[in-house]
DNA sequence: GATGAATGAGAGTTCATTCAT
DNA sequence: AATGAATGAACTCTCATTCAT
């Protein structure tokens, strides 16, 4: 496996570069050659490791799902009490936003209609990270640590709290630390905003 | 002010077009002989009512909006309840989203980077829009309904909710009404998912 | 339908003007805008008559193969004695030739492998105008006016006599009478060259 | 000279792999990839051999033309009465064609523009065949073997038949022996079909 | 006003050729 | 000598926009 000077596959410098100009530029905007530019290649170069810009795009979305859901992963602790393994997947989101603004606005956000295979597979995922919340809240609910709930509603409104905080945190480049943050939210998540 | 037989503007006609065309195609993969097919006319048709593409889909998504926030103005009533006005918030953006399916994907998701300037514009928009449920909210906590949140958390949280449920109302057809939705979700924000 | 001062249909300049850059640098060497150029006409323009430049290059030859046929078959007098009527066949062949070179060139010799559905369809004109030619042969052979030869090999033997006079009659611009050549021709093939 | 296990020079071994793609693929749907993976070498030492893609497939016809030239010229036999020497020189041309279908479409038909300088060439050599018979029918005239026919026209005929018997040997698998279908045509080009 | 034929800038992609290893 | 990763010129095709009718 040849690696450059950095010691980075080059398909990994070309999908950095893929990251960097497709999320600020939007795919349609974003022409082959900036990415090229931006990767330090020839425009030819691509090709030689992805078949198409789409194809490019794919694997670049792969790649950075992969990165979300390994940090959520590995932050997920399941022995803890619910609140507090609630706090950790919030600050992981919350935390991954922040070290990736230019994933993190595709991940969450980019549902243009780029391919009709692409927003299927878009949906999919979405879908997926749903239902592992939901599992943590059926799981929490099972053990009376939370209320009988509609679990489905409740991973939702979860999984609605983690996103709409990527416009505040990112584009007006909140100061509060990700743990505090997490800390309140899942706190009005818990309890609510009612008296 | 010339009216067709419907008693339509042509060019209200050309943006039903356009929020058909435009929402289920998106952006960039509409070519505008399609938005001129669709609206009945001829391509050049479309030039005389407006700029260009982008400004026919800036005018789309300004009529859309608009009618976004009517719908949610006209249902606002101040004097009830907290309670009871959340969930008449919620069921306005439940049923607005179940009625103008093909709308509501472009206003609450189509973020792409379309343009530099629908960019700020869209940005602007939500801003707007948190800090009108921000203030709903503060006036509650002052008349002691809420508790002492942080309103600026409480009023994302609100959207959030909101907007995550796009997915499922749309895609897969929720059954459950607007308004049964609407209580269940604004009793989930009140009451928190905690014990 | 739409035609111009010339009375000439749009998608008939652009087959004229395909024919004369396509024959004299052939396919692949044959750049859009150059046919473009030829037919004094915008790039674009060539893709609202035809689909593709391969679509182009197989209209061409229907039309050229179509004005070939035309030819021989106006030519054609079945009544004649054999003889004669193969003088006229021969004569309407190198009249066309040298009236179309640019033609000519394309029908009688690009075999170069442009598209396997292509050249399945070049191999069929060639087989259907052998065909033709050996029933006329045929014909003559029951009538008694030729010899008990292999009508097939016959046939052969005059399509072969008309497609290598191409050569010297356009490219050396031979100045002898389609039709004294057809005579001279048309005798070699009837009586042979021994004694 | 450097030879392989083989014994052959890898200029050679290039050669063969040239004629095995270009002639099913054609010149410009050959890509120097393919060449290079047939000879089973990489693509950069193709150039260490030769110049470019041109200047192989120009290589590449002169030894083919060599070798079609030297089954030719081994073939004839001046001695022999003009019959059998016309038939000795057609089973040469159709077993040359039927053992090298590859090399035959190229060398017999593939006068696509493929580059002015390649053209020229092509010409001269079809030129320079028509004089070798034409110096045989000459002769053959002189010696009063033939009747006094005008032996420009005589060697066309004769070319026209070995090229147009082409088609019907290699894309359709004549079954007939080269020796008898030359004592065939050879008997039709002397005797002509007339009665 | 209404139209749609015409346009050409611009984008994705290919592939002969180079050159560092 | 041999290689194949890298390159960028060149080419096809699309589509927003114009403008003569």
């Amino acid at each position: 496996m040849r690696r450059n000077v950095r010691g980075l596959r080059k398909s990994d410098v070309i999908i950095d570069a893929a990251v960097q100009v497709f999320s600020s530029k939007g795919y349609h905007n974003t022409r082959m050659e900036e990415i090229a530019i931006a990767a330090g290649i020839g425009k030819g170069t691509i090709y030689e490791y992805f078949e198409s810009k789409l194809q490019l795009f794919q694997a670049m979305m792969e790649r950075s799902l992969q990165a979300y859901y390994n940090k959520m992963e590995t932050t997920d602790r399941q022995q803890l009490p619910f609140r507090d393994r609630l706090c950790h997947l919030f600050e992981a989101h919350f935390s991954f936003s922040r070290e990736n603004k230019d994933l993190a606005r595709i991940i969450y956000w980019d549902t243009d209609v780029i391919d009709e295979e692409l927003k299927e597979w878009g949906l999919a995922m979405r879908k997926d990270k749903e239902e592992r919340l939901r599992a943590i809240i059926d799981e929490a609910i099972n053990r009376g640590e939370l209320r009988q709930v509609d679990s489905r509603l409740a991973s939702l409104l979860v999984m609605g709290s983690m996103e709409v905080m990527y416009m505040p945190i990112i584009l007006e480049d909140w100061e509060v630390p990700a743990y505090d943050l997490a800390v309140e939210v899942a706190d009005l998540v818990l309890r609510g905003i009612g008296v």
